[in-house]
DNA sequence: TTGTAGGCGTTATCAA
DNA sequence: TTGATAACGCCTACAA
C-alpha cells in the first residue's frame, strides 16, 4: 500500500547481478553493446528488485526532461477537454510526458512559472486566455519554447496556433444571408477574448460587405446563462433579429432554450442560430445546432510540429503563427428556406 | 523563441555572486541561516542569470518527486474533466505537480507504468475503468500508493474512493415510486462497469423491496446514442415503462431526445427519466434532467486525505475504501404528481 | 565486451 | 554564518 523501501537503483542491481553499474546502464540503452550473458544476469536481478531506470539523473545529464507542461484554465468548455486528451496521447506517443497545470488567472500563471522552470520542462503549451504580454515576457526569460493555443502570439518569444475565427464568422454571415435573414444579432463572449473579438469582427465586416444591416450585440460571457439572458433581452422587442451568431455553443444553447421556453419562438423558423465549438450537446437532437468547430486534430498536430522543431537540438526554424481554418457543421438551427 | 543556453545553475550564481554554492542553496531554503548581505548578493546574481532552482537533484536526494500521476481514460464524460480540474488545483496548492497520463486500455496502462516509475512519482490517482487486477498488481510491485477513483479496490495494494452508486439507485427507485410510477426501465451502461452494475442492482433491489415490478433492462454503453436507441426500443411497444432510470446523463439525454422526437412522448408526463452525473446539459432548460451527482469535491478531498497519509514519511494509517454518497438533483423530468 | 571514473545540480553534514 | 565535501542515480568517455 505504501512505499516501505526506496526504489532500487542500478547500483543495487549491479551488485546483485555481480556486474558493474555501467553494465546495467547499457542493458537499458537500446543499441548498446552488452553480451547476452550479462544482459540476462542484469535483467534477472532487475526483475528480482523491481528495478526501473530513473529518468531523473538523465534529465540532469542531458538537460532535457521530456516533460511538456500544458497549462489550462477552466475546462467547462468541452473543447479543451478534447484538446487536452489529444495532446496528451500524442505527446506520450512521442516520448514526452505531460505536466498539467491548472491556472485561473494571469497572476496564478506567473506564480506557476518558477515551478515549471524547476522541473526543467522542455516546452510549454498554453491553452488559455490569460496568457498576457507580461506572462509571455516572463516565460521568454527562461528560454522555454511556448506554444500558445488559440491566443495569437504577442511577441517574438512564443509561437501560436489559432483557429481562423474571422473566416468562420464571415462564413456564418454568408450562411445566414443565403438563408434569407434580414436582421442580425451577435451574442458575445468576454470583450477581452481575442476569439470573441475576431468572431464579432468577421461577422460584422462580412455583413457590411454584403450590404446588410449591422448586427445587434449583447453578452459578455462564454457560458450558458449568458446566452440565455442575452437572447431574452435581444429578442423581447419588436425589432428582434431573425439570425443570431453566438460566440460559442454554450451561449447558443442558452439562447435556444431562452427563445423556446421564454419567448415561444421557433428555431430556425423565427430565429436562426449558429454557435462555435461543436460541443457534444450541439449534436443532440434536442438542439441540432449549426456550429463551427476548431479542427482540433490539425491544431494539435501543428502545435506538435512547432514543438518538435523548437525543442530539437539544435533548434530548427519553424512557423511562429499558424492559422487553421474552422469547419462548418450545418445542422437544423439554420435549416430555413430562403 | 528557443533555448539557446542551458539553464543557469546554482554554481553559476555562486560564481557571479562571489559566494559558495551552498550559500545559494541556503538562500532558497526557507528558514536557513544566511546573512542579509549574502542573500542580497545571491538574489542579484540569480536575477541577472534568470536562475530558478532545479527540482531534479532534489528528487534524487530526497526520494520524493512531488509528482502525482493522474491516469484518465476518455474525457467524453465531463465529470472527469471536473474531477481532473479540481484534483489539479488542489494538488498544486499542496505543493505537488500533476503528471497527466492518458490511457485507453488496460494494456496501455501497463505499458505506461515503467514511465511513471521512471519519473519516480509519489503516488498515482486512477480515474479509470480499466484498472484491472493485473495492472493493480503490477503497480503494487513498485510500492507506489495508488488511489483508484470510482473503481473499488481489488486488493490490498491500492485505496479507492467511490461514489455510493447503490444508494443513489435505491433513491431513484424511491423517487419514481413516490411519483406514482408503475412500470420501470433501466437503460444500462457497459455490463463490466462496476458503476453500472451497482446502479442496476440498487434500482432493482429497491423496487423489489417496495413490491414493485422488475425493471426492463436494455443498453450497454455510456453514450448518447446508446440511450437514444435503447429508449426507442424500450418504449415502442404497448407495455412501455413510465419511469426510466438511466446509467448516466448522456444516456438519459439520448433517451429524452428519442422519446420526444421519435415517439412523441412527453417527459415527465408519459415517461419520467432520471440520470447520473449532472453534466452541464442536464441543467439546460431544454432537458431539465433529474439526476444524481458525484460529490466531486468531497471525493477529491477524501482522495487527497489518503494521498497525504500514504505519501507521508513514515506512511500513516488511513482508510482504504471510502464511499461517498451521491447527491440527488431533482428537476423537471421527474416532476409528476403522484 | 567490460569496468573505472568523472560529472550533472542539488541537499545535508561537518568543520571552520 | 559560511564553505568544503560527500552523496543521490545515472550516462559517457576512456582504458582494459
Amino acid at each position: 500500500m505504501t512505499r516501505s523501501k526506496k526504489y532500487a537503483s542500478s547500483t543495487d542491481v549491479a551488485r546483485l547481478a555481480g556486474v558493474s553499474q555501467s553494465a546495467v546502464s547499457r542493458t537499458y540503452k537500446p543499441g548498446a553493446s552488452v553480451s547476452e550473458e550479462t544482459r540476462a544476469k542484469v535483467l534477472a536481478a532487475a526483475e528480482q528488485l523491481d528495478y526501473r531506470p530513473s529518468m531523473i539523473p538523465r534529465i540532469m545529464l542531458t538537460q532535457r526532461s521530456h516533460l511538456v507542461a500544458i497549462v489550462i484554465g477552466g475546462m467547462y468548455n468541452p473543447f479543451y477537454a478534447t484538446v487536452l486528451e489529444r495532446f496528451t496521447s500524442r505527446l506520450q506517443a512521442g516520448g514526452w510526458q505531460v505536466l498539467l497545470l491548472h491556472v485561473d488567472s494571469g497572476h496564478s500563471f506567473d506564480a506557476a512559472i518558477p515551478r515549471l522552470a524547476g522541473y526543467r520542462v522542455d516546452a510549454i503549451v498554453s491553452a488559455l486566455a490569460v496568457l498576457g504580454p507580461d506572462t509571455a515576457e516572463a516565460l521568454a526569460r527562461f528560454r522555454i519554447p511556448v506554444i500558445s493555443f488559440n491566443t495569437p502570439a504577442q511577441n517574438d518569444f512564443l509561437s501560436s496556433v489559432c483557429c481562423d475565427n474571422t473566416g468562420a464568422a464571415r462564413a456564418a454571415a454568408d450562411l445566414f444571408a443565403a438563408r434569407g435573414a434580414r436582421r442580425f444579432g451577435y451574442i458575445a463572449g468576454p470583450a477581452d477574448s481575442p476569439a470573441n473579438q475576431d468572431r464579432l469582427g468577421g461577422f460584422r465586416d462580412r455583413l457590411r460587405e454584403l450590404g446588410l444591416p449591422e448586427p445587434a450585440v449583447l453578452g459578455g460571457h462564454f457560458r450558458y446563462e449568458g446566452g440565455y439572458a442575452s437572447a431574452l433581452q435581444m429578442c423581447a422587442g419588436p425589432d428582434r433579429p431573425d439570425a443570431i451568431f453566438c460566440a460559442n455553443d454554450l451561449v447558443a444553447i442558452g439562447a435556444i432554450d431562452a427563445l423556446r421556453r421564454e419567448l415561444r419562438l421557433k428555431v430556425p423558423d423565427d430565429v436562426m442560430i449558429a454557435g462555435f465549438d461543436d460541443i457534444p450537446a450541439a449534436g443532440y437532437a434536442g438542439y441540432d445546432l449549426t456550429t463551427f468547430v476548431h479542427d482540433a486534430a490539425r491544431m494539435v498536430d501543428e502545435s506538435l510540429k512547432i514543438l518538435r522543431a523548437a525543442t530539437a537540438a539544435p533548434p530548427e526554424p519553424h512557423e511562429h503563427r499558424v492559422v487553421v481554418p474552422a469547419m462548418l457543421i450545418e445542422r437544423g438551427t439554420t435549416a430555413r428556406r430562403a
